[in-house]
RNA sequence: GCGCCCAUAGCUCAGCUGGAUAGAGCAGCCGCCUUCUAAGCGGCAGGUCGCAGGUUCGACCCCUGCUGGGCGCGCCA
């Protein structure tokens, strides 16, 4: 019995009773079921007694004493027990437990998928870095974060779209073509512009590339196009190594050059939302909860920045998401109330059809101190940086496991760190020793058989490993429904790695020797497979390995 | 001045959107390898949940006001 069988079965009693006279109360369209964090309340408790209380007007304790007769006739319930001011705590019988394993091995690599946002097309607009130097670590969180979120979106029943916006208009872009030219001409580089290494590099391309730039005419055109085209690239190549690749890199200049600006501005004309003034083209973003209005077009005749959002987020409206959901970092905070108030202006609903969310500042941190210095980008710390000191899986697995909410500090010295002070080893290794179980099943002639007598895993470590399990796919859809894939990690680590761990340290599987195999070898071979299979669907959501052997 | 995020064990952080005795990992101390990976497991110790009020049967969680830290408030992009 799973938990949201267990739900089914709770609100069943709670219409029950209604349907009887015994309680006069509206039946809740979902009940609560939770894992009580002291173990002698069961396996299961449900506040809900205390919930129907006061609408039923009876006391908790006589609304819990109804539903607990009701409760414990269905099948799978081993006892329901009122405790304190109404709590039902209920214990499944073994059999009923030990089926969620069987489950899991059915469902497989889907295992834990839900339906909650079934039908639903999501947009994620996620690093969108400008191309003007390597990846920073501000877009790595969002990288690390973002591509879980889209993958537990995903695995909710959600159309996801991951979308990634170049900034290629702006002026910035010019700073970074003026750079590469001096940096070919061994000048220095401009007040405004950028410095590192890498732009050595990329200007010593360019040059390979076009050997006479420097004689054309206007070689800060050539830097321009072709220094965007590589730093893009090899942006693009840092996340795909990253294992996070988008579906789509939407080109600012194409808002401009299409003439999407226009129309987006016109259509908030036809709103009644746009008025002039000083000479420039103004949205009265203040109508919809802004502090202030915002330029559209300014007084020389060109777009202001905000045009090409407002473009951008119609542009994908027209394109059929239902939602749009764009991450940025925690100096983006400001852009909240504009972006929300222009939503507004286009008759969508905000936090519906346009959800911001804002990720807090990461810091590397080594021998305590945090790093100031990158190798190729100067004072920019990047996600090479990041890579190069603690590799793929711990690096996602660091910046996904804290809530996008907090600040970060991520030590490098621990995360790379192959011992148990490293969380992502100890997920990892959970999944190595259910592989090892696997394999040396295997080789001794054992097969995992899914008609194993599951009632004999009796064992705590066994109840506590499958009440594990059974959380799974509750807990994707929780990560997936607050955006916390964080959610997913900790469960992984607090539940499914530990009730792994001790499984393995007080219940040997495999017969020792020659001896033959035991009763509950089977049953505890499949609760193996149902684990592995658990930690190899939750790694995959945050994007990291779940390895054969370490 | 205004706004967003944060404040929980010595350290790094969880706390399932109001429920039972506040949880992990690391660091510290004590135990456990005669067979599936000891990169593990068990135990001990460690807390005025920043401060002060409020809401209610019940608050780490919600509201108000402070304090401290981070980040923002352009006809830049």
């Amino acid at each position: 019995m799973t938990p949201a069988e267990l739900k089914n079965a709770v609100r069943a009693a709670v219409a029950a009773s209604v349907d009887n006279g015994e309680l006069a109360v509206a039946v809740p369209d979902e009940v609560g079921v939770e894992r009580p964090k002291v173990k002698d309340h069961g396996d299961y408790a449900t506040n809900i007694a205390l919930q129907l209380a006061k609408p039923a007007g009876l006391p908790p304790r006589r609304v819990a004493e109804l539903l607990a007769t009701r409760l414990r006739e269905s099948d799978g319930i081993d006892s329901v027990e009122i405790a304190g001011p109404g709590f039902l705590n209920i214990r499944l019988s073994g059999d009923a437990l030990g089926q969620v394993a069987k489950q899991v091995l059915i469902a497989g690599a889907s295992y834990g998928t839900n339906d909650r946002f079934a039908g639903e097309s999501v947009n994620l607009e996620f690093v969108s870095a400008n191309p003007t130097g390597p990846i920073h670590i501000g877009g790595v969180r969002w990288a690390a974060v973002g591509d879980a979120l889209a993958r537990l979106l995903q695995a909710s029943g959600a159309k996801v779209t991951r979308e990634y916006y170049f900034n290629d208009h702006g002026g910035q872009i010019d700073r970074f073509a003026r750079s590469l030219l001096a940096a070919a001409r061994k000048e220095p580089s401009p007040e405004d512009g950028y410095g590192g290494a890498y732009v050595d590099e990329i200007a010593q391309r360019v040059t390979e590339q076009v050997p006479d730039v420097l004689e054309q005419h206007d070689p800060q055109e050539v830097f321009r196009e072709r220094g965007v085209a590589l730093m893009f690239e090899e942006i693009k190549a840092s996340l795909h190594d990253f294992g996070v690749d988008f579906d789509v890199y939407f080109h600012e200049n194409a808002l401009h050059e299409s003439g999407a600006v226009e129309r987006a501005v016109a259509r908030l004309r036809a709103l009644g939302h746009i008025y002039e003034k000083d000479g420039a083209v103004w949205l009265r973003t203040t109508e919809f909860g802004d502090d202030k209005d915002r330029v559209v077009i300014k007084s020389d005749g060109d777009p202001a920045y905000i045009s090409g959002d407002l473009a951008y987020y119609l542009d994908k409206r027209e394109r059929g998401f239902d939602r749009v959901v764009i991450m940025l970092g925690a100096d983006h905070h400001g852009y909240i109330g504009r972006m929300m108030a222009m939503c507004a202006a286009f008759g969508d609903t905000p936090g519906v059809n346009l959800e911001i969310l804002i990720g807090q500042l990461v810091n590397l941190v080594r021998d305590g101190e945090p790093l100031k210095m990158s190798k190729r980008a100067g004072t920019v710390i990047t996600l090479e940086d990041l890579v190069e000191a603690i590799g793929v899986d711990a690096a996602r697995y660091a910046l996904a496991r804290s809530s996008a909410d907090s600040q970060l500090d991520i030590d490098l010295d621990a995360w790379s760190r192959q011992t148990s002070d490293n969380p992502v080893w100890y997920v990892q290794y959970a999944a190595t020793r259910a592989a090892s179980v696997l394999r040396n099943a295997g080789d001794l002639g054992f097969t995992v058989d899914h008609d194993a007598d599951l009632s004999l895993l009796t064992h705590p470590r066994e109840n506590d490993l499958l009440l594990a399990l059974a959380e799974f796919p509750a807990v994707v859809a929780t990560a997936a429904e607050l955006r916390e894939p964080h959610r997913v990690a900790r469960y992984l680590e607090e539940k499914v790695a530990k009730s792994a761990q001790r499984f393995w340290d007080d219940c040997q599987v495999l017969p020792k020797g020659d001896a033959p195999a035991e009763p509950t070898t089977a049953p505890r071979l499949l609760l193996w497979k149902a684990t592995r299979t658990v930690l190899e669907n939750g790694l995959g959501m945050l994007g990291v390995t779940a390895p054969e052997r370490m």
